[in-house]
Parts: structure tokens; C-alpha cells; sequence
RNA sequence: GGACCCGUAGCUCAGGGGUAGAGCGUUCGGCUUACAUCCGAAAGGUCAGAGGUUCGAAACCUCUCGGGUCCACCA
């Protein structure tokens, strides 16, 4: 053996080799237990972080099961990722000075395609760096042909079920991005912004988007509220700053008598409470901000004979964003003496684009949406019946709160980089009705027979696709896959994404086939810095799993995932923890090499040494071998219970301590006399117990411990297919 | 306004009713032919605070303080 650990050619040698050999691919023996896991599909065109690094979690479980001997299948896709591709592309021609607006749709998700082509397969080579045991025979793309059809039959089935509408509700959009989001999509920040109390006919009310007073379409007060009783039901003149309107006081429980002057402007188009309102109360919901955020008084101005000061006023505002308008409007506030004051310092929260930050408009805009609750109650039903359970437990709460949360589910998007929704409307006779139908083009209108039929424009929200991902997947796979794959075993992602993609999954998949999609829900914390702080490329704090594996060795990365932090709480990650585990890589070696030298010794004097992993006889002697031998027991009971309880953790520590010192540090000290007397007994109980070792550290550290295996073992089989150890 | 998590050695974290643990760091001593990517030894903690349950609490319960995360239609 090499006096040096070379792990980033024997790593790269092993992986080509158990995927030579078809061993990542499960057999035809029905009669076998399976165990199944869909790899979460990382996004097709990026490279993996440190987070990715954490499937390690999946391919311990995989490789555990494999070597308990069960049919057992890792399932890799990759991921469209609409949303966030078609974001990172944009960047790029911005960087060429274009924007999306300068081509057609179809030029635009032809040149996307391209580009996630031309960076396809970085992701895989990756995966396969840090050693993961996936079945590459069996990988899938979110935009496959077939993966495209099942999405469309869902959508399909949900609108015959009647459990989809189309409805022109205030919709939350992002106006740089150009799309609107279902209510996940809306990251809230506190803000400190003016309120403004402005003299509203006999009334003050207080306001922080005086913009949008101009579609007030009544005012709203608590019926509890003893100041106000008299007015409601009554219309009163109030003068604004394009002149007089009328309004009438309406009665709403849910205004807070306590907020500002507990009496409420009722703008229907821009807020989703007075949304509600205007449809219990019948009021018009007529959008004064338009799609790129910008404000419209096109109204205003077709008017004939406007009084030229309110006409110059529109005039100045028309067209302006909306943060400008405001700008101007308290000035004009003022002018007309109509602001009574400002409260600077008042501090909301405030829904902003998840992914570029500005401010979310609540606009009118027709949508498609699953009436989600008789979906999530299923879900709910499935967990709270323990037919899917959580690792660790504590999760199972916040599933359930989700569930028991989720509103009516918004699946359009308006970009192009995803599944087109496959509904038609008829030009000719321009009616309602949508032709909804699971993707073929349909011949021709139902209603008048013309053939001049329009698809949506908009594409599926990726989470609605992704939330299908279990069935699709092993649907389009081998013949056979689904039926025996189906439920999978384990769904093991990271937690922060358990309401986005866990919940939908666990919904869509009790839908679509009638059966929950896993049956446990595995879900790892997020790895962070050493002081806990997210890792990002701004702080500069970002570690590089491909470096690390470069450097460290891939096994020294996995065990540093794994080891000193319990699962399911947030992963603090160094190089110096990297590092430490590397040289428990270099310890193993050193094991490799003392034992194989030993053997060399005792071949040189003719000794007869059994080197394989020969159980050691029963009635031995030495307490240090009895000792040892009563510890690997305890050793083997631990890692098995830590992986079937999720602990990994766990396991990862016990062999730790174990290997290094116990079996190291102790047993091999106490050792080398009798070896250097050539004492057989001992180093057959060395050898066995390493290899022994080895065996139940394989799924943790798979290519070390390949290779010490075939150093000392000579041309037994791999690991990745030998048997787990089972106690003495 | 709710919900959840965390506060244990200098740092990062395990533990979880019965003499306080690990990794990294620090100090001291060792190149003992598997390993200096190492070995041996040591220093270092009234386990956030208060009360309760108990023969016994860092652990269970209640509250307080401090830190974090998530949810909710506060205009």
C-alpha cells in the first residue's frame, strides 16, 4: 500500500468501476424487499453547493439497504427550475444588453433551452464526484416528453374533478419579474414607512399607499365601532386631489378600531382584503397601477371638460412609478390642505419578491387555481394516520400547519421557461369557456366549431410539475417501476423547502394516484458557516463541495456533513472540520497499512494467516480481544439503529470513536507484541474487526473503505454489494 | 398576534433523571519503524436565570431573559 491516501484518483476509479458494473441499478427480484428514494433534482444548469453535498444522507440510506441485500433504487432528475433559470438567464442577456422583451416567447424558450443544454451534465459529473450511488439508467428531466404529459393529465384531472378556476383575483405580482406567484413566492420585510392621515370628507383615515386612493371605492369601519355607527350604510362626498367622489361607509369586522382612525379606504383592486370586500359588497376592482408598476390615469384624462388644475395634476402623474406618484402626491396633499399628518416611523411588513426584492403589487389578473383543500385535507388525513411519518418528529407539526394553511394554490406563470398550460380559447365565437385538455391542440371550438383556437400563454407554476415528481418519475421509467417502486420509501430534503415541494408532493401524489408518495419524510438542516451564518457569495463565506472533495477527499466532506451535529438541525461546516476528517481518512489508511505489513511479516516467516475476514473463534483467550470483540458488537448495533432511526449522527460518531480509539489506539498499542510473536489469533481479530468496520463505514465513507478492502482482502467482491454486518 | 427551535469547555456542537462529552483550538511531553494528516498528558463548564416535581435535575414542568426561524388580510 501507498504511504499516502491518493484519494482523488481512487475515488474517481471507484465510481467508473460500480457504475461499470451495473451496481447502482437494481435487480428483477420482485420477491426482494424494496427500498426507494427520488434524488430532490437539482437545477439542470447549475453547479452544486455545499447544500447538494447533504444527499450524502440519501446514499447512506441507499447504500445501507443495498448491503442489507434489498431491491433498492436511487432515482436522479434534474430540474427546469422555471422560475429561477429563466431569472439567471435574464441576468445574462443583461449582461449583453437585451432583455427578454426583445424576443418572442418561442425565441426566448428556444435560447433558454440552449442554454441549460450547453450546461447539462456539470451537475452530473458532480453527483457522482461526491460518490453518490444513483441509478443513472433510470435519470429524468422535469421537460422529458412523457414528464410534460403526466403534468398535463393532472391539470386535466383537476379540472374535470372541478377543483380548478380560473379567476381574476388580485394575483401577487412581481412587476420587474413580470410574473405573479402563488402566496410561498412573497418574502415579507419589515419596513418603516410614512402613514399618512389624510382629511377624507368628514373622516381622517390613515393610509401608507396614499397612491391608490384614486380607485377607493368605499370606506369601511368595525359595526362595533360606537363612533362610526351612525354612518354606516350613508355615502358622503369626499374631495380628493382629482376632485369630489362619492363613497359609502361599509361594515367590516375585521377593521381594528384601534388602527390609526379605525376608519378604512376600500381600494378592491390593490389590496386583497378590500379585494374581498369589494365582492361581498359589490364594488368595482379597477387597477390604477398597471403591470410594470407604473401608474395609469389614462381614465381620468379621456374625460371631457376636466378642471385643468386636476387635469394637470393626472397629466404629472400618469405614467410614473409608483413610488414617484407618491412623491408628488403628498406634496399635492398638502397644497390642497388635506394631509392633517405623517407618522414616520410607522413599521409594517411588506410582501417583496422572493427573488429580486421589489415590492409586490397585488394586481387584478386572471389566473389558474387548485382549490386546494380537499387536496391538503388528504395530506393532513395521511399524516395525522401515520401512513407518511417525519425524522425528526418535530417536523411532522410544521407539515401540518402548512397544510392546514394553504390557500387556494395560483399555478399560472407568466414566463415562458416551463410546461405550458395546455387550455384553449376560441377566438371566433370568443367565448368564456376554456377547452382544457391533457396537451394535444384541440380540433376545434366545442362551441361554434371554429378551428381559430388560442393557447394560455402562461406556463405551470415548476412547483406544480416537481409536486408530481415521485409517480411521474418511476411512471417513465423502466416497465414495471412504478408498481414496485411506488410509494417510495424516504423523501430526504432539506427542511426549508418542505412547504414548497414536501407538501405539494404528499397533496398531488394522494390526487393524481391515489397513494401517498413516500412513506417517511426525512428532512436535513441547512449547512452554514462555522458561525452559523447562511453561506452566500456576498459574505464570502461560501465552501465549495468540489473543492472540498478535491482537496479533502469526498469521503472526508460526507463524514463532515454528518458527524457532530444531530440530524435535522442546521449544519455549521469549516474547512477545518473537512480537514479533521481527512485525517480520519488517513487513519484508516494506517490501519490498512499496519495490518497488511503485518501479514507481509508473518508470510515472510511462513506463518499461515487467513488474511479475509475469518470469524474469530469463540472461546478466545486475550481480554483485550474479547473487549474488542464485545465493542464492535455494540458498534454494529448502533450504526444499524442510527441509520434506521435517521440518526446518522449518530452512527457516523460511534464508528469514529470506535475505529479510531478503541481499535486504533488501543487495541493495535496493546497488539504489537503478540504480533511481533507472530500471534495469529491476534491479528485475525485485528483484520476481522477492521474489515468489519470498514463494512459498516462504507456507506458513510464509500471509497476509502473500497479501497482498503481490496488492499487487504485481496480479490474479494466490493463493498457496495457485500453483505451488512450482522452481530457475532 | 400565533407557532417552532436554540442558549452545555475559548469556538462549533453532541448528550439528556444518578461521578459533565466530542471535534477544532490552547498548554506540556514525545519523530515509540501504521500514521506528526500522529501519540501521551493537562488546563478549561455552579450545562442562560428563577421557581417547581424528585431521594437525586444540565436533563421533566412553569415562568423570565437572550438568540434564531416560520406563519397571519393590520389598512
Amino acid at each position: 500500500m501507498d504511504k499516502v491516501y491518493k484519494h482523488q484518483d481512487i475515488e474517481k476509479e471507484w465510481y467508473s468501476l460500480w457504475e461499470k458494473e451495473g451496481y447502482f441499478t437494481p435487480g428483477n427480484d420482485k420477491t426482494k424487499k424494496q427500498f426507494s428514494i427520488i434524488l430532490p433534482p437539482p437545477n439542470a444548469n447549475a453547479d452544486l453547493h455545499l447544500g447538494h453535498a447533504m444527499y450524502v444522507i440519501e446514499d447512506i440510506m441507499i447504500r445501507y439497504h443495498r448491503m442489507k441485500g434489498d431491491a433498492t433504487l436511487w432515482l436522479p432528475g434534474a430540474d427546469h427550475a422555471g422560475f429561477e433559470t429563466q431569472f439567471v438567464f435574464e441576468k445574462i442577456l443583461q449582461k449583453k444588453g437585451k432583455s427578454r422583451f426583445d424576443f418572442d416567447s418561442e425565441t426566448l424558450y428556444k435560447m433558454i433551452w440552449d442554454f441549460v443544454q450547453a450546461n447539462r451534465g456539470n451537475m452530473e459529473n458532480q453527483l457522482k464526484r461526491l460518490g453518490f450511488s444513483l441509478d443513472w439508467t433510470r435519470q429524468v428531466f422535469t421537460l422529458d416528453a412523457k414528464i410534460i404529459k403526466i403534468v398535463q393529465q393532472t391539470f386535466k384531472k383537476l379540472y374535470d374533478d372541478g377543483l380548478l378556476y380560473r379567476s381574476k383575483r388580485l394575483v401577487n405580482y412581481c412587476t420587474r419579474c413580470g410574473t405573479g406567484f402563488s402566496d410561498l413566492e412573497v418574502k415579507y420585510v419589515e419596513r418603516v414607512d410614512p402613514l399618512y392621515y389624510m382629511k377624507y370628507g368628514p373622516f381622517t383615515i390613515a393610509t401608507s399607499r396614499p397612491e391608490t386612493k384614486f380607485r377607493d371605492t368605499a370606506l369601511a369601519v368595525n359595526p362595533k365601532d360606537k363612533r362610526y355607527k351612525e354612518t354606516i350604510g350613508k355615502t358622503y362626498e369626499i374631495m380628493g386631489l382629482l376632485g369630489p367622489i362619492k363613497m359609502k361607509v361599509i361594515p367590516d369586522p375585521l377593521v381594528d378600531p384601534k388602527f390609526g382612525t379605525g376608519i378604512m379606504k376600500v381600494t378592491p383592486a390593490h389590496d386583497p382584503h378590500d379585494f374581498e370586500l369589494g365582492q361581498k359588497f359589490d364594488l368595482p376592482a379597477t387597477p390604477i397601477i398597471d403591470f410594470s408598476g407604473k401608474m395609469d390615469f389614462s381614465w381620468f384624462l379621456s374625460q371631457k371638460n376636466i378642471n385643468p388644475k386636476y387635469k394637470a395634476r393626472a397629466e404629472k402623474y400618469h405614467g410614473k412609478k409608483v413610488l414617484a406618484v407618491r412623491t408628488m402626491m403628498v406634496e399635492d396633499l398638502k397644497e390642497d390642505d388635506l394631509l392633517l399628518k405623517t407618522d414616520e416611523n410607522y413599521t409594517h411588513r411588506i410582501g417583496t419578491c422572493y427573488k429580486c426584492g421589489t415590492v409586490i403589487e397585488p394586481l387584478p389578473l386572471p389566473q389558474w387555481y387548485i382549490k386546494i383543500r380537499p387536496l391538503a385535507d388528504a395530506a393532513v388525513k395521511a399524516i395525522l394516520s401515520k401512513k407518511i411519518k417525519f425524522a425528526p418528529k418535530k417536523q411532522e407539526k410544521t407539515a401540518l400547519q402548512w397544510l392546514n394553511n394553504f390557500h387556494d394554490w395560483n399555478i399560472s406563470r407568466q414566463i415562458v421557461w416551463g410546461i405550458r398550460i395546455p387550455a384553449w380559447k376560441c377566438l371566433k365565437c370568443g367565448s368564456d369557456e376554456w377547452i382544457v385538455t391533457s396537451g394535444e391542440k384541440p380540433d376545434k371550438c366545442p362551441n361554434c366549431r371554429g378551428t381559430d383556437l388560442e393557447q394560455d400563454k402562461d406556463t405551470f407554476d415548476t412547483w406544480f410539475s416537481s409536486g408530481q415528481w415521485p409517480f411521474a418519475t418511476l411512471q417513465v421509467n423502466h416497465e414495471g417501476d412504478y408498481e414496485y417502486f411506488y410509494p417510495t420509501s424516504v423523501m430526504e430534503t432539506g427542511y426549508d423547502i418542505l412547504p414548497w415541494w414536501v407538501c405539494r408532493m404528499i397533496m398531488l401524489g394522494i390526487y393524481a394516484v391515489g397513494e401517498i408518495p413516500f412513506q417517511t419524510v426525512c428532512l436535513h438542516g441547512l449547512v452554514r458557516d462555522k458561525n452559523g451564518r447562511k453561506m452566500s457569495k456576498s459574505k464570502g463565506n461560501v465552501i465549495n463541495p468540489l473543492v472540498m472533495a478535491d482537496l479533502y477527499g469526498a469521503d472526508a466532506l460526507r463524514f463532515a456533513l454528518i458527524y457532530g451535529t444531530a440530524f435535522g438541525n442546521d449544519v455549521p461546516m469549516s474547512e477545518d472540520k473537512i480537514r479533521g476528517m481527512r485525517n480520519f481518512s488517513n487513519k484508516l489508511w494506517n490501519i490498512g497499512r499496519f495490518i497488511k505489513m503485518n501479514f507481509e511479516s508473518f508470510q515472510n516467516e511462513k506463518k499461515s494467516i487467513d488474511l479475509k475476514s475469518k470469524i474469530p473463534e469463540k472461546n478466545l483467550t486475550d481480554q483485550n480481544d474479547q473487549k474488542l470483540l464485545r465493542d464492535l458488537d455494540a458498534v454494529i448495533k448502533n450504526t444499524t439503529k442510527s441509520i434506521e432511526e435517521y440518526r446518522f449522527d449518530k452512527g457516523a460518531e460511534s464508528l469514529y470513536e470506535f475505529i479510531w480509539h478503541n481499535l486504533a489506539d488501543k487495541y493495535i498499542e496493546s497488539v504489537k507484541e503478540r504480533l511481533k510473536n507472530y500471534d495469529e489469533k491476534a491479528l485475525n481479530v485485528l483484520t476481522y474487526v477492521f474489515l468489519t468496520s470498514l463494512k459498516l463505514l462504507h456507506p458513510f465513507m464509500p471509497f476509502i473503505t473500497e479501497e482498503i478492502n481490496k488492499q487487504l482482502s485481496g480479490k474479494n467482491s466490493p463493498l457496495i454489494i457485500s453483505t451488512w454486518p450482522k452481530l457475532l
